[in-house]
DNA sequence: AGAACGATCGACT
DNA sequence: GTCGATCGTTCTA
């Protein structure tokens, strides 16, 4: 059990995307501890990927953070109005990362909560599609682009194996729990890369 | 300077 | 299932 080192992250993307599921993301906020353990990631590769902001190496203000070491947060705004946080991925010069797409409340639900819905009650609904989308999983953590380009094998936020590496109880996860792959959500523009099987999801066998 | 476009979400039919 | 919100990023000129 331990935090994910920059070695990690410096591998290939698909193997990243596929062994970051049932790993734990921790979001240190105001001293509050925030978790999630991951079920849900999306690879995108620039070399050769028409989805990828940075497909062909292309290098403008927003993309550089693909082009930071590897272990970097790539943070950004979509639809002017929801983030998605990345990890970026490969040996640096390489530009490309594993999207976050959803993760299970670990610790700090109840903070995570106010920061989704405010005052409103939680219902079944709202507990279902708690966590599981992009823009979910940022706003509950409360992260925008302010928090682009942060170092994830620093304090602020982290990934590791188990919940004990961040002082946190064990988390009892399902015994049996499947790999499904397919194709990724919203990049039907990106021709044959729209196809392209790089969406890995956790399932309860 | 202006226009087009999103790696989404929630409200609604 | 459809649709609109909303604004930074990118490209064109």
């Amino acid at each position: 059990m331990a935090r994910l080192s920059r070695d990690f992250y410096a591998q290939d993307t698909l193997e990243a995307a596929r062994q970051l599921l049932g790993k734990y993301l921790i979001r240190c906020l105001d001293g509050q501890l925030l978790a999630g353990r991951i079920v849900e990631t999306e690879a995108y590769i620039g070399r050769c990927d028409k989805a990828c902001h940075a497909y062909g190496y292309r290098r403008t203000a927003r993309t550089e953070t693909l082009f930071a070491p590897p272990g970097t947060a790539y943070i950004y705004l979509i639809y002017g109005m929801y983030h998605c946080l990345n990890f970026v991925t490969e040996p640096q010069g390489e530009p490309a990362a594993v999207l976050l797409r959803a993760i299970q409340p670990v610790a700090g639900g109840d903070v995570m909560a106010r920061l989704r819905y405010g005052d409103k009650p939680m219902t079944a609904y709202r507990r279902k599609n708690f966590l599981n989308g992009p823009g979910k999983v940022c706003r509950a953590l409360a992260l925008t682009r302010a928090e682009n380009g942060l170092d994830l094998t620093g304090d602020t936020l982290f990934l590791c194996d188990g919940t004990e590496d961040a002082g946190l109880p064990p988390f009892p996860a399902p015994a049996k729990e499947l790999v499904v792959t397919g194709p990724r959500i919203g990049v039907d523009y990106a021709e044959e890369a729209r196809d392209f099987p790089w969406r890995f999801r956790l399932e309860e066998a």
